[in-house]
RNA sequence: AGGCGUGUAGCUCAGGGGGAGAGCACUACCUUGACACGGUAGGGGUCAAGAGUUCAAAUCUCUUCACGCCUACCA
């Protein structure tokens, strides 16, 4: 066998995965039998680059579908890519500008093509690096939101919502930047806390004396104020109601009025109302028929009404009035506030409420559907208490504004008319009007939110509005795995739309998963350099390393800490696993897979508690991946592998291997070759690339391992006499280490220790394995003794609930000292046996506790009083010697 | 302002009514023929605090403290 010392991931991962997906061993095909299994990923933003948080996303899929595909299910995991309005026009704008142009320079149909030409050259960087994890797409099926298809199902989407009254056009306050120049859903609004102040203004009476005081924190906008108001109950302006007050600088009159919704704490108690740039206002505005006037333009700079600060930015205009306003003692006080803006969360600039007409979608139906979908069971997700903050967002939903006033997008499919001002939409495009047949039609400039294509893409992707075969065959889908920032932009809206469009969830599973941080916990981001390349540790540790990183920090719900010690941790566990098949394959003679006939109870004790184990790992393993309790999945293998495995297993069959007994030797070849078969599927939907590569070494094992049958536990591999036997021999082995360490017995000198085995089968055992229990100890001989026989004089006792293990050490041991150790373990043991026997005195107890919870606390009690006895018996005799 | 969540070993976290666990780090010893990316043996915790429920609480309930995150139109 020719195999190195470690694992070459660089060479081997490149080798393998070029030669699985060659073999179109990750191709789905609709006409195959067995269960469908479908994943669609959550598609990347097109022009982005693989980040950790794709590589945590994309390894958990990647472990479901290598485990259905193992299992023999139908599966298909679906690839493809994001549009991603904003963000990339924004790329794209900022590569433009680098060339000294913009995309007013170039037009609609020149930027454009540029994006497409971007598109083009950097869209399948992250496609590719998908390539490097290990992932197993079907790349045949690869989809991206522009495509032909799904533009053809966003505008049979929007066609029918239209029809069915669930789109709208309307005027409403919504939020804009001033910087993208666009509209924003209130979910692509974030909210930060910033040092501000809240300004005290004097408004003026335009008929007399005296002035009412209002506080703001934004004076830039006092232009549009339509009126001043003050609670109707508020006897200190109760009787100003219907007086007009004069908006200072520009001394316009406003009425005052009086409403129930202002807060007489706040503030004075006195609210400006500007009904074009508030969403309060703009309610109170239409309750008393006041007028909208913009006082800030799309850009973000003051409006003609503001006199002459129109023209300044926003805030500069504020940072120019103050003085001013100072200097007319319209300023009486500034008080510093902290308190939350709004942001547009592609560019940070804060956004202006603006009095704007957008396309809506009426939300309320949808989302009482998508949440009932989730209430009865027929979508879950995982962990359980994401349901909560789904339900939530979803009760309290607001309708959704989807029009975006920008160029890279899914056109709106409307056309509006220069004659009669109808609004023509339609799934082909019109030539003429549909209300008055005017050719004077021009199509909408705007174009559509990227998350409303991203909401067909459970369906979209298979081909629908057509009656493909793959829609039939793989939807809905059986898990949606992601992250819970985009539990309400994505996951929200698409069961909304595929219960809509297709009537049942688009998923039967959502599995919701922590955000990637840095060591510290704080999140990766390139101002902070925190950020960690996927690609750099993958070159570093290999796929399977960080893979199963990944997987061990995916428990449920929290932050994910990445660091590069737990990475390089588990490239240690790659290692071992390398070492460890290097072992059994350099030792397999001329065993070969699958030749060595049914395991059973001729077999040695070693390879049926070897047998036994595996199959509780099995049955462990398939009920964490059906659980996707992935952080368990990855620690019982890794205990198995190298617990169980490499420091038990294979120290117990090395000198059967070196051993004169061929028969044996040549039996446990077998046996060995088998269970590392086993091993490395059961691994290999976490590490794919390792366990690929050692299978292809192991004699006789044909096909690749990623398409090998995954393991089924069996009850009646479960081998009781195996597991206690091996259990003891443990026992015994770490007790004379145990001493030996103690009393630190140099390596080289020999022991001859003294073993009571109450149990025969025990005693079996022993005189069974004797060799192999001389070499574990590092002992000379040993003297398997009966109860009641003459225990060694200096010696060291330990004591198991099965028996004793005397190490004689003379020479060795300070008789005193072990003396003070053994009353110290006395006393312990008296006290946990005080404990147990307190508890089986107490009536109360044993009348409600569970039968079997007594009855091991008899056991307990049992044990506990045979040890004291016996740690008892050697203290009175070493006390004799003293 | 509401909602969700988290406080367990030095660090990162698992456990979740019935004997406190893992990985890393730490200590001592070991170049044993798969692996020193290794082996063996160890040290280390009032399970945030308080009260309650229970035969039994790290685990359930309440309160307090601390720290996250999400949602939100109080100027």
């Amino acid at each position: 066998m020719d195999m190195g010392k470690n694992f070459d991931h660089g060479e081997a991962e490149r080798r393998i995965y070029e030669w699985w997906e060659r073999s179109g061993f990750f191709r789905a095909d609709p006409e195959k039998p067995g269960e469908p299994f479908v994943i669609v990923i959550p598609p990347p933003n097109v022009t982005g680059n693989l980040h950790m948080g794709h590589a945590l996303d994309e390894t958990l899929q990647d472990i479901l579908i290598r485990y259905h595909r193992m299992r023999g299910d139908n599966t298909l995991w679906l690839p493809g890519t994001d549009h991603a309005g904003i963000a990339t026009q924004n790329v794209v704008e900022t590569a433009l500008a680098a060339e000294g142009l913009t995309r007013q320079a170039l037009g609609r149909a020149g930027f454009i093509e540029r994006v497409w030409q971007w598109k083009e050259k950097y869209g399948s960087n992250i496609v590719r690096q998908l390539r490097r994890l290990g992932a197993s797409c079907d790349f045949s099926r690869e989809r991206f939101t522009m495509d032909e298809g799904l533009s053809r199902a966003v505008r049979e989407v929007f066609v029918s919502l239209h029809e069915e009254g669930l789109i709208y056009r309307a005027l409403h306050l919504i939020n804009w930047c001033p910087r993208c120049l666009t509209a924003l859903a209130d979910l692509e609004v974030e909210h930060e806390e910033r040092r501000g102040a809240l300004y005290y203004l004097g408004y003026r009476f335009a008929d007399g004396e005296g002035a009412l005081t209002v506080a703001t924190t934004r004076p830039e906008t006092i232009f549009g104020d339509m009126a001043v108001a003050v609670h109707p109950e508020d006897e200190r302006y109760r009787g100003h109601i219907g007086r007009r007050v004069l908006v200072p600088l520009i001394n316009r009159p406003v009425p005052v009025i009086g409403d129930a919704y202002v807060d007489r704490e706040f503030g004075t108690g006195v609210l400006k109302v500007t009904p074009a740039h508030d969403p309060n206002d703009f309610k109170l505005g239409q309750a008393h028929g006041l007028e909208a006037v913009r006082a800030i333009e799309e850009d973000g700079r003051l409006s003609p009404i503001a006199g002459r600060y129109a023209g300044q930015d926003r805030f500069e205009a504020r940072r120019a009035m103050l003085p001013d306003l100072e200097a007319q003692g319209l300023l009486t006080r500034t008080e510093a506030l902290n308190h939350a803006v709004g942001v547009c969360y592609r560019c940070r600039t804060v956004v202006e409420p603006s009095l704007s007409r957008q396309w809506f979608v009426r939300t309320a139906s949808l989302a009482a559907e998508a949440a009932r979908a989730v209430r009865d069971g027929r979508t879950a997700f995982v962990p359980k208490t994401w349901e909560k903050t789904y339900f939530a967002w979803l009760d309290n939903i607001r309708d959704w504004c989807i029009s975006r006033q920008l160029w890279w997008g899914h056109q709106i499919p409307a056309w509006h008319c220069a004659e009669c001002g109808g609004l023509t939409v339609t799934r082909e495009d019109p030539a003429a009007c549909a209300h008055c047949r005017s050719g004077r039609i021009e199509r909408d400039p705007d174009v559509l939110d990227t998350w409303f294509s991203s909401a067909l893409w459970p369906f979209s992707t298979l081909g629908w509005p057509d009656k493909t075969r793959d829609l039939a065959r793989y939807y809905p889908t059986s898990v949606l795995v992601t992250g819970f920032d985009i539990i309400f932009f994505w996951v929200a809206r698409m069961m909304m739309m595929g219960l809509h469009f297709q009537r049942r969830p688009p998923f039967g599973t959502v599995i919701i998963h922590a955000l990637v941080k840095d060591a510290e916990g704080r999140k990766m981001s390139k101002s902070k350099g925190n950020v960690k390349d996927p690609l750099e540790i993958i070159d570093r540790y290999g796929a399977d390393a960080f893979r199963f990183t990944l997987c061990a920090l995916a428990g449920q719900g929290r932050d994910i800490r990445l660091s590069d010690e737990r990475i390089a941790g588990y490239g240690r566990f790659v290692n071992k696993l390398w070492n460890a098949s290097r072992l059994v394959l350099t030792n397999a003679g001329r065993a070969r897979l699958g030749e060595a006939g049914p395991a059973g109870p001729a077999d040695s004790l070693p390879d049926r508690w070897l047998a036994s184990r595996l199959n509780r790992l099995t049955a462990q393993v398939r009920r964490h991946l059906d659980e996707f309790a992935y952080d368990h999945l990855a620690e019982s293998l890794y205990h198995f592998v190298w617990d169980e495995f490499c420091d038990w297993y294979l120290e117990l069959v090395k000198p059967v291997l070196h051993g004169p007994d061929e028969a044996a030797a040549e039996a446990a070849r077998g046996r060995m070759l088998a269970a590392l078969s086993v091993i490395l599927r059961l691994l290999h939907p976490v590490m794919p690339f390792v366990t690929e590569e050692l299978w292809s070494k192991i004699p006789g094992a044909a096909g690749p391992l990623m398409l090998a049958p995954f393991p089924a536990a069996d009850e009646a591999g479960l081998d009781a006499e195996a597991e206690a036997g091996i259990g003891f021999l443990m026992d015994v082995t770490r007790a004379v280490r145990s001493v030996r360490a103690d009393f630190r017995v140099p390596p080289a000198s020999l022991l001859t220790p003294v073993i009571l085995a109450g149990d025969q089968a025990l005693t079996r055992v022993l005189a069974e394995y004797s060799p192999l229990v001389l070499k574990l100890t590092g002992s000379a001989a040993f003297e398997a003794a009966g109860p009641g026989q003459v225990k060694p004089r200096e010696a060291s006792l330990t004591a198991f609930p099965w028996g004793e293990v005397w190490v004689p050490l003379a020479g060795h041991i300070d008789m005193a000292e072990e003396a003070r150790r053994l009353e110290k373990e006395a006393a312990g043991l008296a006290r946990d046996l005080e404990a147990a026997r307190a508890k089986l005195a107490n009536p109360e107890y044993l009348g409600k506790a569970p039968e079997d919870i007594v009855e091991d606390m008899r056991r307990r009690e049992a044990d506990l009083a045979a040890r004291r006895g016996a740690v008892e018996r050697s203290l009175a005799l070493l006390k004799g010697m003293l």
